[in-house]
DNA sequence: ACATGCGGGCAGC
DNA sequence: GCTGCCCGCATGT
């Protein structure tokens, strides 16, 4: 939104801080929850909003003591990096996800980098004036306001998702060693149980600068047993990117466009970068400050952030053509192919709440309660680009108002027929998740 | 085991 | 007073 269209109420909405005493009541759209927030944004949650009850992040945030019970303050931890700086297969880097637990942080850096074995090492965020950001949430009345001072200065680490299903992963692995070992009767590992170097134990996050080459062997033990298939939930974020690589109802997509070129496109068409998030939510209007350039842009992929995925523009929003399932926090894996197949969605402002009035809060609901466990992919590995059904799929606009109650589990045959698509296709979609 | 939230306490500005 | 940070404790997953 222009600020010509930001009328008193919206600029009422657009000034509020955390630490006001009254927060504005008058919020017609409240925001999408926000995996990476990111420098000095404000959004306005639902209180219905699970993850914003959760106080969640994608980044590792720890709580802090304000000395304010109504305001709960968090600092972010950083990302625990290799002292080697060592890259897996295909360029992959590894940004560990610090431990929110003091104890379980200061022991976690006594281990040792899964793809070298060197030391690891922890990068503090030093992005708020040399201080960790620093994120603050506040209840009040029907909302949950949510406000981020600093800009990270470090890599994304994991995911929650991720880090979760590193540790599963490695639980699983250490259980089968001690099963083999038991039947060998010998000891022959140096390397604590689950930190070998087998791909299991990787991270699961790459670099987005070194590229996502994406190995087509890599079926991997992800989704070969229970607990790894949690991580389901993580690879279908996938349909957040494609929410914005297939929406075939948006005109001039840029599919081959890389970042830069896209951000230049951007540029020309408003002044604005376009990201999923945007999409995803209807926003506040306005009420983000504008700091997106260039060096912006580049910064954020240098720094290993997918910049479409960023709030580069979050007070434009666009009609609900997005597949309002995000079914956990976005991987950095799924930012990376969403880095492949960078769509622009149309140059439309448009406010969507006038015929969706708030979807965002009872949507993320339901996509958290996603259950997949009866959906085991095959470990066949599609490649984004080779794949027409992610290059052209396109959820329908009025899908929303297809949603099943809050209380059922979501039937993703069902939801694939809303989509127009088979179990054949649901199927492919799945199996995006040995991409990871 | 770990994440999360709360609150006491201390130190620096 | 504000802020950052450490710590212990309780609770939930």
């Amino acid at each position: 939104m222009e600020p010509d269209d930001v009328d008193f109420e919206d600029k009422e909405i657009l000034n509020w801080d955390i630490n006001d005493m009254k927060l504005p009541q008058n919020v017609k759209k409240t925001n999408w929850f926000q995996e990476w927030p990111d420098s000095y944004a404000k959004y306005i949650y639902s209180s219905e909003d699970r993850s914003a009850q959760r106080h969640l992040s994608s980044w590792a945030m720890r709580n802090t003591n304000n000395h304010n019970s109504r305001i709960l303050k968090k600092s972010c931890l950083g990302v625990v990096v290799c002292s080697r700086d060592c890259s897996a297969e295909e360029g992959r880097k590894i940004y560990l996800r610090p431990a929110i637990c003091d104890k379980a942080r200061q022991k976690q850096q006594r281990k040792h980098c899964p793809n070298c074995d060197g030391p690891l090492k922890l990068i503090p965020c030093r992005g708020h004036g040399g201080f960790p950001v620093t994120n603050f949430w506040r209840h009040d009345g029907p909302f949950i306001f949510f406000q981020s001072k600093g800009e990270h200065d470090h890599p994304k680490p994991e995911t929650k998702v991720e880090a979760e299903a590193r540790r599963a992963r490695k639980k699983v692995h250490s259980e089968t060693s001690s099963a083999s070992l038991k039947l060998k009767g010998s000891s022959e590992t140096k390397a604590l149980p689950g930190e070998t170097k087998s791909r299991e134990s990787l991270p699961l996050t790459w670099s987005f600068q070194e590229g996502i080459q994406l190995p087509g062997s890599y079926s991997g033990p992800l989704l070969s047993n229970a607990p790894q298939q949690r991580s389901l939930n993580g690879c279908l974020s996938f349909s957040k990117s494609y929410v914005f690589g297939g929406t075939t109802d948006l005109p001039d997509a840029p599919s081959s466009l890389g970042p830069t070129k896209l951000y230049e496109k951007c540029k020309l068409s408003n002044s604005r970068i376009y990201s999923s998030a945007d999409l995803l939510q209807p926003s506040v209007s306005g009420i983000y400050p504008d700091y997106e350039d260039l060096q912006a842009w580049n910064k954020n992929v240098a720094l290993g952030r997918n910049p479409l995925n960023d709030k580069c523009c979050p007070s434009y929003t666009f009609p609900l053509v997005s597949w309002p399932y995000d079914f956990s926090p976005s991987l950095n894996s799924s930012e990376s192919c969403f880095q492949q197949i960078p769509v622009e969605p149309p140059a439309v402002k448009t406010s969507c709440h006038q015929l969706w009035p708030n979807p965002g809060a009872d949507l993320y609901e339901e996509k958290v309660h996603v259950d997949f466990n009866s959906y085991i992919p095959s470990t066949s590995y599609h490649s984004p680009q080779e794949d027409p059904f992610l290059l052209t799929y396109g959820p329908h606009p009025h899908h929303q108002y297809s949603l099943p109650g809050k209380s059922s589990k979501w039937d993703l045959d069902e939801e694939m027929r809303y989509m127009g698509l088979d179990r054949c296709n649901s199927e492919m979609l799945l199996n995006l998740c040995p991409l990871r």
